[in-house]
DNA sequence: TACCATACATGCGTGCATGTATGTAAAGGT
DNA sequence: ACCTTTACATACATGCACGCATGTATGGTA
């Protein structure tokens, strides 16, 4: 937590500077994750986040042209982690329903990491505003509420989605209420990947049997009658 | 929006020292409700809070001690308007499932106001710090979460709920799923009232249809098959 | 070993928002 | 009519965080 990050050796006892540029910036990443998650990006300061990864402004502004442009890089970075970890495994189920559902699964457990409110975060602090921060998390939502569209409208046509408000209107729900389910849940494992189902399935007019056994393999938990 | 707040005369032209401070009061708080909702605590500059309400932070700094006293004095008041305006109102449904739809249906309704994100944002802000607007929110917070987890093992015992995760996680995950819902569809009027239903409706586990209909006399909607 | 480039630390200047102190106009009492 | 109190505006002082400029150590290279 305050030292500068696990040193990745070369080979030999010294450490090449790319290694050493790489991991710095990579635990500058990290804490300017977790403080972004944390306090926001008014409330969030530099030299905290420097502190925490083990470095001083110094080495951020090294590696960052300014606070802005940190930001940048924390929500590129979270993006692509989720994308890996939760966006294109679900891309693998058969049919909406059960993507939908393992997209709020696989959030749900992407969150139990403490970066899980850097874009709900962002995303009301930076509303309604020109912010190229806001602009660029607006972006990310912007898909996720697409793709959330795509998929509500394939499964209504299917007949696995039951009619309803219109589809963005409905993605914009589904994913609203997910991002709150997983957020107050927050240190609530393992609840939390069923709520968040029921959540989005909920918004959907799924049946919420459904959400307990989409995307488990282990199979479904059982309550006490 | 920039003039001094309706004036309330008391007969004569002249307004009287209470009329006037009150009706100050309300501006100020009015306007620092937005703000709060819009930018958040650290964000909120009282400047403008002053300037959107009339007055400068002259006038501010005579009502309210600090910007602290100011944030307690909002979450207040909009405590009190959501307890008249939804918390009562629910209350005198006849089952907890009724009770608990009609509090996701009257939260759309309030947060069609621009002070609905002011509870969200102050407790992502607050989240796990020890300011006093924070341990406020946490406050109401807290018993919002407790008055959904009594109706929620009401309504098990009473066999309107199926079984679940604990009931408090289960209230926990309803409140944030309605409000993550709410904000999300801010300015998505009607479908924000039927969308916040099923939310909840889905955490709970109760069939989606029920949400459709409970709390609105006059039918449900209808969409195409 | 000598030299340069890169990674990072330290210190300074500046802007901005808060809080306070002082000044002014409106209201209320006598 | 005079004085006091209240409501508000204006001006000032303080602190904090950002951005930048400079200094230092480590890695790379000949």
């Amino acid at each position: 937590m305050s030292s500068p990050a696990a040193q990745t050796l070369s080979e030999r006892g010294r450490r090449t500077q790319a290694e050493r540029r790489a991991s710095s910036r990579s635990a500058l990443l990290e804490s300017a994750a977790r403080g972004l998650s944390r306090y926001g990006y008014g409330n969030l300061v530099l030299e905290e986040v420097a502190r925490e990864a083990g470095y001083t402004r110094g080495a951020l502004y090294h590696q960052f042209k300014d606070k802005e442009d940190l930001a940048l890089a924390v929500i590129e970075w979270v993006n692509e982690s989720w994308m890996r970890d939760v966006g294109e495994p679900a891309a693998q189920q058969p049919d909406p329903v059960a993507e939908l559902l393992a997209l709020a699964r696989g959030h749900a457990v992407f969150c139990r990491r403490d970066i899980a409110r850097v874009v709900m975060a962002l995303r009301l602090e930076f509303a309604g505003q020109d912010h190229p921060v806001g602009r660029e998390i607006e972006r990310i939502w912007e898909a996720g509420v697409k793709r959330c569209a795509r998929l509500i409208n394939a499964g209504r046509k299917a007949g696995s989605i039951p009619p309803g408000p219109p589809a963005r209107a409905t993605a914009i729900a589904s994913l609203g209420a997910l991002e709150g389910a997983v957020i107050a849940l927050a240190g609530h494992t393992p609840h939390d990947e069923l709520l968040a189902a029921r959540a989005v399935a909920g918004v959907l007019g799924i049946d919420s049997r459904r959400a307990a056994q989409a995307g488990r393999p282990g199979g479904e938990i059982r309550f006490r009658a």
